[in-house]
DNA sequence: TGAAATGTTGGGGCG
DNA sequence: ACGCCCCAACATTTC
């Protein structure tokens, strides 16, 4: 335990990193004296962030979260004070309650919340109060958006060229420690409960989450260790199969910062290395991340609106009724509806599924790509603005470096190919669990006797399908021809 | 980070 | 034995 030292404290404003250890910029509001006091403080302020607001998942694991680092900052001598929006208004007070004259935090990049963020900084430093140096590196990324340019200093648009300039770059530092001990100040200012935020659901439907996930630093290091024993050796062969444990699962512990983007890369480099594995393929998913948030850096309005202009006025469907039918899962695809199902219980999909519902809801069903961004967002526990604009503006066609419109992905087919057996539809959708693997990512073209001896009625058990596949393909194909 | 249509090849059944 | 046809398997082109 440390003891309460004299002097200003340095307030640590804890937002999308949520770790103890390489969090450059809580190490730096530590120094320059390792018995400088600080203060660790969170802020609730939803609305500042609108758009694009947490989503009930992600505050869910929010909630987690933070009791896992209000935990984890008790076990340093400290605590974590909690405070709610406006934001401003709580630095105000916090700063003039403590007595403090720093205030540090590490960047974040969603357009709502630079623009907050500036302007926050600019007051504090109106009022002589001392932000984080702007020399840190990055705490969410590996590379920040300014340090990678195509030649001729434009924002690169392209995947491959981008993540080769990356490759290039200087490797990322090592990662720093976690502080063995922080320091508190001498009188602790008052805290909202944890609870008083209303982040977990007022009726119990989290218990998939609570029951799929471990969040928080320690849960997000014990998945990682568990990726490198477990996945990375084969990650190449099986990341596409979601009827298989071979992914990182990394997604949601990145996305709040539990552990860092330079965290996981020096881990897969030296596993990679002791075992004589190939860390291309699951770095390059890093890449992909990576990627998103400089795009979405570069061109904020893409979160909401096409980067094509083509695509400004492409003539989108308006059916709220297959739009229903597809958050449900009852599109009468199993791939398609397993996936939803797969969502709405854990907060998860794999990465393979999200891409067949994302095309059977903007190519199938021609509905907006922003109805699928608005429900992932409000679903996923690893609900990111960067990740989810990046993959559904990919999806739809209208991103740069996209899908080209005449990518459709035919859901029986995937099924076939990445769920052979059928077991991750049969997971999801109970009532398809006694059709035989031939039939079940097409339930309909079973004859009737197996059906029967399956015990599935069509249409009563298992929705028919709400599009005929080929008819909807040739559709989106002429829609799309014409962009 | 596709799928479907179309083209090509070669084995085998069969008259 | 031979040529014809069918069709699976693979390759290429097109959307």
């Amino acid at each position: 335990m440390s003891k309460p030292s004299g002097g200003a404290p340095t307030i640590f404003w804890f937002r999308q990193d949520l770790r103890l250890s390489d969090n450059p910029a809580l190490t730096a509001a530590l120094r320059p004296t390792a018995d400088r006091s600080v203060i660790p403080i969170f802020i609730w302020a939803p609305s500042e962030e609108k758009p694009f607001s947490p989503g009930a998942a992600s505050r869910v694991w929010l909630h987690e979260s933070l009791t896992a680092l209000a935990g984890a900052l008790q076990a340093k001598g400290s605590r974590l004070v909690i405070r709610t929006g406006p934001t401003e208004q709580a630095l105000a007070d916090l700063t003039a309650e403590t007595g403090a004259r720093a205030v540090f935090w590490n960047r974040r990049y969603e357009p709502a919340v630079v623009e907050r963020d500036a302007r926050i900084a600019e007051t504090l430093q109106r009022r002589g109060l001392v932000t984080a140096p702007a020399d840190l590196p990055p705490a969410a990324l590996l590379f920040e958006p300014e340090a990678l340019r195509t030649k001729d200093g434009r924002p690169f648009q392209v995947f491959t060229p981008f993540w080769r300039a990356a490759l290039e770059q200087p490797a990322p530092a090592e990662p720093l420690r976690a502080p063995t001990t922080i320091p508190p100040p001498l009188a602790w200012p008052a805290s909202h409960p944890l609870e008083s935020l209303g982040l977990r659901p007022s009726i119990p439907w989290d218990g998939g989450i609570r029951e799929a996930w471990t969040p928080g630093e320690v849960g997000a290091r014990a998945r990682l260790r568990y990726f490198l024993d477990h996945v990375l050796a084969e990650y190449g062969g099986e990341r596409d199969r979601p009827d298989r444990d071979g992914t990182s699962r990394l997604s949601p512990h990145l996305h709040f910062g539990e552990v860092s983007p330079r965290q996981v890369w020096r881990a897969v480099q030296s596993e990679a290395a002791r075992r004589s594995l190939d860390p291309g393929p699951f770095l390059r998913e890093l890449g992909w991340r990576e990627f998103a948030h400089h795009v979405l850096h570069h061109f904020p309005h893409t979160a909401t609106r096409p980067m094509r202009p083509a695509f400004a006025h492409f003539p989108w469907a308006k059916d709220p009724g297959s739009l229903r039918a597809w958050r449900r899962g009852q599109t009468g695809y199993p791939m398609v509806d397993a996936g939803l199902r797969e969502l709405w219980v854990t907060g998860f999909l794999h990465n393979r599924v999200r891409m067949v519902v994302a095309s059977f809801l903007t190519k199938h069903l021609l509905l907006p790509w922003q109805k699928g961004a608005h429900w992932f967002w409000d679903t996923l526990v690893d609900a990111d603005l960067a990740d989810n604009t990046m993959g559904w503006q990919w999806t739809a066609g209208s991103g740069v470096d996209a899908a080209p419109y005449f990518r459709i992905f035919n859901p029986v087919i995937q099924g076939t190919k990445f769920d052979p057996e059928g077991t991750y539809v049969k997971r999801w959708l109970p009532a398809l669990a006694r059709l035989p693997p031939r039939y079940v990512h097409a339930p309909w073209t079973a004859p009737p006797e197996i059906l029967t001896a399956a015990g599935v009625r069509l249409g009563h058990d298992y929705p028919l399908p709400i599009v005929d596949h080929t008819w909807a393909r040739a559709r989106a194909l002429a829609a799309m021809s014409k962009e």
